[in-house]
DNA sequence: GCTTGACACGAACAGGTGTTCGTTGTATAA
DNA sequence: TTATACAACGAACACCTGTTCGTGTCAAGC
């Protein structure tokens, strides 16, 4: 069912407080921004609201009420961060090591939204050291997010360790007959080809972040 | 001044309820979480927490405390998201075109983290159309996240649109004697020179975000 | 010893807040 | 017409909630 106008204002408003001052707002709050003097009839829309799924309302607690997950826009107010570690650098003369984690967790994380990131199992985050990686359109001091697997499907952009050239490179991996394809994410540049038992799959490539300008301390 | 453990352990509770919840806790549910049965020693603790700026409080507002930027880790634990409107593509070929704010704001945002972002003003985003920015190490798909200015300062990395080649590119710009230096992110690439009257500064680019991995629906 | 300040406790209070109830008006179907 | 459901209103109520006040303890400094 369709909401109503005063519904959708409502709705708007309870975003928009909620955000804009880090708590929901009251019902009376509710009721005098969209013009409606009695409670009750707060109270009655919020409760269609809430049937109709767009916002949870706990009972008899002050402000007790949140935005639901709905369009797009609402997910990533609602669903929270994904925190991922920060586990250290890439470059490309060292092979990618993932330490396990020690008894307090890791030290250094990098915070994203769900709406970049959907599912953090296994993700880990590195800062990237030097030009090396250039041809994969990455720049020293970008951080990729990775995901630890060791195998790879067509197309997949991977950090992969070359056993005989002692390198760490990221690449898309393509099989063909009898080698293995890694073509460069830039266009213009020529793919290289490998025998399939030097390429050592160390995890794929999920999200590149560059950050132009530094946070002040 | 260094917060008592007990002010910690209260910092860290409404961190986390908040956080859960979507709402800060009252002061008789901060109290019992931390094993304080009188409501005025947490008033008094909050105090020196808003006095030493790790929260801020409104007053005589039901839960009207919020967390403030402190530590970088707590920052995007507490701080919330940044919606950046997503306001277009950029290519190669066309000027970059800010539209005011309808009625209704914006249609689409992306969000990050305040720990990727810091100051929320001015920024919008853009979505890479083409392999026209492969020189800036940027890819088709890619969003920029700028900010809207018409100068720059010597280094910055910005989006000009060059009047005469009637085309947009993302360089870093450095002002020389009679001219001025537009230089690739990518370091193997020449720089290219133009004159001062040729370039239109449209924006500073702040942050560059690939996605290898889409979004399911 | 005395004072001072930091920290903590409980009680009381005024106003905030969600809930409930009775009532009214208006469409729509029987 | 009558009945029913939907939408809205205002009042009353009980509990929640932030604030304030008086009191107490303890360590540091004089």
């Amino acid at each position: 069912m369709a909401l109503s106008e005063r519904q959708q204002k409502m709705f708007e408003f309870i975003t928009k407080f909620s955000r804009e001052r880090g708590r929901p707002p009251t019902i009376r709050e509710i009721g005098s921004s969209v013009g409606i003097s009695s409670t009750s009839v707060v109270n009655y829309n919020l409760n269609i609201l809430q049937r109709e799924g767009f916002i949870a309302r706990e009972k008899e607690v002050s402000r007790g009420l949140r935005i639901i997950a709905q369009g797009a826009k609402t997910i990533a107010e609602a669903a929270g961060f994904v925190q991922i570690p920060l586990l250290g650098k890439i470059a490309a003369g060292i092979p990618i090591q993932v330490p396990d984690a020690g008894p307090g967790g890791y030290d250094d994380f990098i915070s994203l939204t769900r709406e970049l990131i959907q599912d953090q199992e296994g993700l880990f985050a590195l800062r990237v050291k030097g030009n090396s990686m250039i041809d994969a359109l990455i720049n020293d001091g970008d951080i990729v997010v990775m995901k630890k697997q060791e195998t790879a499907q067509n197309g997949d952009m991977v950090a992969v360790w070359l056993k005989e050239e002692k390198e760490t490179t990221l690449k898309r991996l393509y099989r063909e007959k009898s080698r293995i394809r890694l073509q460069p994410a830039n266009p213009t540049m020529k793919p290289f080809y490998v025998k399939a038992d030097n390429v050592q799959v160390q995890g794929k490539v999920v999200l590149v972040v560059r950050q132009l300008q530094r946070m002040a301390a």
